[in-house]
DNA sequence: CTTTATTTATACTGCTTGGTAGCAATTATG
DNA sequence: CATAATTGCTACCAAGCAGTATAAATAAAG
């Protein structure tokens, strides 16, 4: 399930040192790092299940150590303090979703191909990380202001670049949309809800909803004619 | 700003204690009853704006009660305790988007004019009682369990109903809906969505708002062949 | 003007929990 | 194997807060 080998996001590997020993340190340190990396991760995995489960004030971090069987002055050995934990959940689920919009968008093809793509690759990146999604939504009051607004910001370069294809689309005559950037808010709140509203082995599956989801979001922008082809 | 005169939603007036006691003193505890009714709807008021503002658990009943110019004991003398108030603002604010509803589907017309005057209605009663859905949409966890269940099947309800009216406008051909009933769902996540995104004084007038749910959910339904008229 | 009932405040408790100081165990190093 | 360094745990504290027992103040009743 948790495979080690899978890569550790941020290795904060101090350069200078690197480069001051001889290949066998360097090489330990770096499996150091990755293993540091993986506590973190499976931290933040389990933290991210409480704060989903019970809210983030409700959950203590002694049951999530317990959970990952040790104890609390473990968890803050890795992470500084409870917000921290929150804010790289939030900043998780968030990030994650920007770049899978990027990387559609990086799909050549016209304005509606690529918005479908949009929909459909960012619809299933918020299924498959529901829970740090749902926990910033729900949790975004509890974080510092400054981290707030970090999130914010990728929020609104998400919201921006969203726009910025519809607005291609409009130009083309695909899209029949009156304001680009409001539009884009409405399909990103309608992506968003996803994650609030979707429930694993509810009445729908998950490629149910991504389709329902690319569905609406069409329709949203389609012409009064009718479908562009 | 709040007048007392403004109609107390509940009087639980104890009937066979009216029947026995002759007029003055009925009109006496009719009148007591109102205060209490008033007192309880400020407090309510003042608990959801720090629920909306902080978040449930991070708000004390103390500050409430400060901001209400009371002690901690006079809220406990109206309300069993923290969970109810978070109930009642949770139960308060779905009630009310359902009974928008209601009034809305009551007004005659086809199925595309019904569903214009329900989603501006239901937007707009969304938008006037943000703070208590949204605190309903980020606290639901914090739920008692049967609570959660209560105001989950008020939102039942709400999008039984309004998968009826996507029904009929879907046999009378005016809308182009494969599945009523998750198209509903659709609909009513947008509208919901509101509560967590709109923002007083923000860059997009309540109006704005209203006016754009309408035309996204006209284009959720609407044929491919272009608008019913 | 008493007396009784109601309403609100004072003052407290018990518990939870984020966070930490200092110790034990484990691992790496020469 | 001895020593150094890292890693994790035991045991604790201080603060915050939901909830309450009880007294004071106020209003109603006679």
């Amino acid at each position: 399930m948790h495979k080690l080998a899978e890569a550790p996001e941020r290795l904060e590997t101090d350069f200078a040192d690197i480069m001051d020993k001889p290949k066998k340190k360097r090489a330990a340190a770096q499996l150091k790092d990755e293993i540091t990396a993986y506590k973190r991760r499976r931290i933040l995995e389990e933290a991210s299940h409480f704060f989903f489960v019970n809210g983030y004030e409700a959950t203590t971090l002694d049951s999530v150590a317990e959970q990952l069987n040790v104890t609390k002055p473990f968890i803050y050995s890795y992470y500084k303090n409870k917000g921290e934990l929150l804010y790289e959940i939030c900043q998780t689920g968030i990030q994650l979703s920007l770049t899978a919009l990027e990387e559609a968008l990086s799909v050549e093809g016209t304005a509606t191909e690529q918005l479908k793509i949009v929909v459909e690759r960012v619809a299933r990146i918020i299924i498959e990380n529901q829970r740090y999604i749902s926990v910033y939504l729900r949790e975004e009051k509890s974080l510092l202001p400054e981290d707030a607004r970090r999130i914010r910001d990728l929020r609104h370069t998400f919201d921006t670049k969203l726009a910025a294809l519809l607005e291609r689309g409009k130009r083309s005559g695909e899209f029949d949309v009156a304001a680009p950037s409001r539009t884009a808010i409405w399909v990103s709140g309608l992506l968003s809800w996803i994650a609030l509203w979707y429930h694993d082995g509810g009445r729908w599956s998950a490629t149910e909803v991504v389709m329902d989801a690319i569905t609406m979001v069409q329709k949203m922008v389609q012409p009064a004619g009718g479908a562009h082809v």
